[in-house]
DNA sequence: CTCCATACTGGAAGCGCTTGCACTCAGGAT
DNA sequence: ATCCTGAGTGCAAGCGCTTCCAGTATGGAG
């Protein structure tokens, strides 16, 4: 391997000098540099990143914590994040943190307190008070997306606002009667988006004054499985008049439309159904539902972290991110006679 | 930021004593360990990853290059590794390598080459020759998943062995047209794995000395909405009489059933269906399939990449993981009179 | 024609660990 | 009793960069 002295000797200058030209760093004459360039890119010399870390403090390295792979939100914040990262020259590590109690906290002792990161990015988890404590004392920028936090900045969407839109768009359509599939009390205890987007479904009806129906609220876990048992059973329940029908995510709207179907219930002639995301299946089940902009908020997200990073290391400011309803063919103006 | 030092201070011992005990390499007594470990964890010492890379040149870190997040086998294979990693205390860095070529030599080149991960697990990715020279020039162990090499060591299916099964079933079950969805002749130009599977396809038809039909044969892009629009060619095309679909991936066969669903075709009573893969979404549409059990071929290559990290660092071998037909019910003994 | 700020450059001191080597000290073999 | 072996320990030399500091040259200001 070469090292930085090989291409200090070829180049005919100090070691010092080499570092200055390859990393920006102070100030080299423009003839010094071309030189140098040539000669590294000659000797095929890349940089130790232990050596670079060490003597410097800086690891172009961005952590990423998250609870699973699986889900579309997840993957397509990561590739968001690993997108920006890469362009940046910032290598991305993976911190999966499975339910394992014992794995997470090894995560937040062992593995992030090496100081292998510069910064940490945390996907859609619900951090206990330990955790954030043990974040704050890495010292280092944090950004939470798709989760939230009384002390850590974060990019995040107003997560009751979004099944609101949701809601209020099969309103509109003059829909009176309408159910809505979220998580269940106990799933996922430490993530707080699923009770916020029940919140915002309650809103919706509240505003325009319709009870929220016990029998209307179906509990699964964001999945397509998820959503076709819960809707199944709302769907099976007889003389509800359901017309609409709000999922908290794409996959357990698609998971819906997959219930209808086999209930020879029609979307959107006697069920609309809605649904939160911007998932990529959508478009197949022409599925109305509000994007989220999900590869977006990893790309802001890093972008954010890494002008943190590279400039002072004061922290990030929060972000909110926006959101808009996409309106598909799966739903549709409530029929004249309404009768589920 | 407490370092070495201090423990060895407060320890009364010499640093390089703590080093010993806490790496595990070279003698220290019994109760000089105990000390020291007692010592370290009321510090909260943990090691600097980039002082212990850079004198030791080991990084505990495990490379994963994947072309991709968002399909199953991916983000599968992707939590296989991770977890497996997690347990041996590596970290995991993450290349997705993007189809922009630039983005992907840029992987090979100055990412790869700053020596920051003990070994490399590629995931489905064929590998130019030039890639492959880069990858052995790193001099340090590589594993292929999914994917094939000349020269490098894998944790492979028989991509072929497994659409032969895969066909091989339907024909048992007495079907005699049988289409086929996979791979487009220009879809990823540089992954062997499509070809593969209609190979098997081809063969398991010849050995029965069935002719292989052209217009039978789909071409999609492993995911579900291309196997539906695929299947829905296929299955629209009057007078094939076909009774059997095989689809190189479960993504497309779900697309498949649900395209066939769409034209009326009862499955499997009008036509089986089976993919590849064992996805996990496989079970809602009753998918026979043949399972690859993907997550395994993670966690294996991981276990068996850090095995040769942590002991020589000679090469590690191929594998072959195994695969299982799973049946489930969308695929049945072919109706008495055949008309599709 | 001086003087000084500025642009470049090299020397050298680390960054915080690991590890080869030398040394001490028991305990077992002779 | 003597020698040898090996466990246990410390010293010190790095690992390959970065960066502070000091030194030299250069050009414009006075």
């Amino acid at each position: 391997m070469t090292s930085l002295d090989d291409v200090a000797k070829a180049a005919g200058v100090s070691a010092a000098t080499v570092s200055r030209a390859l990393s920006g760093r102070g100030n080299v004459s423009k003839a010094t540099r071309a030189k140098i360039l040539e000669v590294a890119a000659e000797l095929d010399y890349v940089a130790s990143s232990a050596a670079s870390s060490l003597a410097s403090g800086r690891m172009r390295n961005l952590g990423v914590i998250m609870p699973e792979l699986h889900r579309w939100f997840f993957n397509t914040v990561l590739t968001g994040i690993s997108a920006e990262a890469t362009r940046a020259g910032y290598d991305v590590t993976l911190y999966n943190v499975t339910a394992d109690p014992e794995v997470r906290q090894e995560i937040f002792t062992a593995f992030l307190r090496r100081r292998r990161v510069d910064a940490v990015i945390v996907v859609a988890l619900e951090l206990s008070d330990w955790e954030e404590l043990e974040l704050a004392r890495l010292g280092i920028p944090v950004v939470i997306i798709g989760g939230s936090s009384g002390t850590l900045p974060g990019v995040s969407m107003d997560d009751a606002a979004v099944t609101e839109l949701a809601t209020a768009h099969l309103l509109e359509l003059g829909h009176e009667v309408v159910g809505f599939i979220g998580g269940a009390e106990q799933f996922d205890a430490d993530y707080k988006v699923p009770s916020q987007r029940r919140a915002g479904f309650d809103r919706a009806l509240r505003d325009r004054h319709i009870a929220s129906e016990p029998a209307l609220i179906g509990e699964a876990d964001f999945t397509i499985p998820g959503g076709f048992h819960a809707a199944r059973q709302l769907l099976g329940t007889p003389g509800t008049g359901m017309t609409g029908l709000v999922a908290a995510s794409d996959e357990m709207a698609i998971g819906a439309i997959l219930a209808a179907r086999e209930l020879g219930i029609r979307v959107p002639e006697d069920l609309s159904v809605v649904g939160v995301d911007g998932h990529e299946l959508g478009a197949l089940f022409e599925l109305t539902t509000v994007d989220q902009h999900a590869q977006n908020q990893g790309a802001t997200a890093a972008k954010l972290i890494l002008a943190t990073v590279e400039s002072d290391g004061t922290h990030p400011k929060s972000l909110q991110r926006s959101f808009d309803l996409l309106v598909r063919r799966s739903t549709a103006r409530v029929p004249r006679e309404s009768s589920a």
